[in-house]
DNA sequence: ATTTGAAATTTGATGCAACAAAATGATGGT
DNA sequence: ACCATCATTTTGTTGCATCAAATTTCAAAT
């Protein structure tokens, strides 16, 4: 055992610094607790939180709780609109095109990096995900087609390698997860994901980066277009 | 003055929430003093940070300390190597290829929206800054280089208008910034980034995106070369 | 030198009280 | 109905004490 591994805790096989086992503590799971019921939809865009209304909820004090909502308004997926007003931020049509740019950019990123990484039960996997969507659309469990899709998507990244490429990306679902699930049904309805799916599915099969990278591209435009037309509905209301 | 407009305090022309004036919280400012410390590279890479002793740095109780200290983990901006335990990190080889070719998809897009967007204006700015740039070489200013530098590629990102893109770059700078700063003058010195910025100037004049983001793709290039060609050698020593 | 182990110290997490500031509600006048 | 003004309540922030756990120190043994 060589010295800097006795300081440091290395990872021996890639010399990369690897962060040591999260200590579960209140905060983090406050943390961890919130960015779930946002994703989720289960907070409503225009919903207001209070430190203390987050401690009770949580059955903690104000200090974790204090802790998740101020790292939720550093990561864009809650709003000050005032000094004492924190809210769920309403997606508006100039967000989702930002974010939308973002996604292209990244997750055709992690998409085409993943194509040459992924392993026979990763496909198999993702066959699966991909089951549970057309389960869910036929049986119009749509709690379920999100969840799964969103399952199905970060499957691929994540087997990019590139774990700070996916922090990057969960910050920006985070931002559009409440719209989204405050617009479905409406949304997960669309078959029009499917066929992207598959054609993710053949590309990762035949590590043709290029490939992988135009069905996420289209998923994500394709998602894009139905979202812009909602919002914007929404908006001039 | 329509309902939600009271309500939301929202502004009128883009229809965008926009975050109220912060409060400078303690919290506020010893998140920005830790950011700006580490950017300037006064907080070596390996240097222990402690709540107590960040808190009687910045002559703030500890909760502020904290919560700079949380969110900074948060960004990847600091890390945890024990439970108890929080450093600047080192820059790995593999963490600067992955923020590398993160920063290549983000700047890239970044600049190519600039291009259509600059005023004159923003145009003499970035010439000011260039020169101070190179009378920082002349005069081996290397501080005021590598300040400037930030300025130079910050003032063309600011121009994409994508508010939420820059915010991401900036965490990014954030996590090479150390080892940037610990690694100079040697990588101050080189000249290779003059002719990038240039190009990218004359570019951004004709507004041709495509030729911008090449400069900058370019300029960013170049950097990694010479950072990694340091950070190897570091790691094998 | 290096390792082991235990004692001593330092550390992050948490809850809570106090305070100033903001948001909310009530009131009255137009 | 509408709006200004004031009183009340709610709220974020901050500092601090406490505690369990982790880290560091140091000495003894190999």
């Amino acid at each position: 055992m060589d010295d800097a591994s006795k300081r440091r805790r290395v990872d021996i096989s890639t010399g990369e610094i690897v962060p040591i086992e999260r200590h579960e503590s209140l905060g983090e799971r406050a943390y961890a607790s919130l960015k779930d019921s946002l994703i989720r939809g289960a907070l409503r865009p225009g919903m207001k939180l209070t430190v203390r209304s987050v401690a009770q909820a949580l059955h903690v004090s104000t200090t974790p709780a204090r802790d998740a909502i101020t790292r939720l308004i550093g990561e864009g997926a809650l709003v000050n609109l005032g000094p004492k007003t924190v809210v769920v931020p309403e997606l508006t049509l100039a967000a989702l095109d930002e974010i939308t740019a973002i996604r292209l950019a990244l997750e055709g990123l992690a998409a085409e990096k993943a194509a040459t990484k992924v392993a026979p039960e990763d496909i198999e996997e993702l066959e699966r995900l991909q089951e549970r969507i057309n389960r869910g659309l036929d049986e119009a469990r749509y709690t379920d087609v999100l969840d799964a899709n969103k399952d199905f998507h970060f499957l691929i990244y994540r087997r990019s390698g590139m774990s700070r490429l996916v922090a990057i990306v969960e910050t920006l679902w985070l931002q559009i997860g409440p719209a989204f699930n405050d617009l479905y049904p409406e949304f997960a309805q669309s078959r029009t994901g499917v066929s992207n799916h598959l054609f993710a599915l053949r590309g990762l099969q035949d590590h043709d980066s290029a490939a992988v990278r135009a069905a996420i591209e289209n998923d994500i435009r394709s998602g894009y277009r139905r979202l812009s037309s909602l919002v914007s509905a929404r908006q001039e209301r």
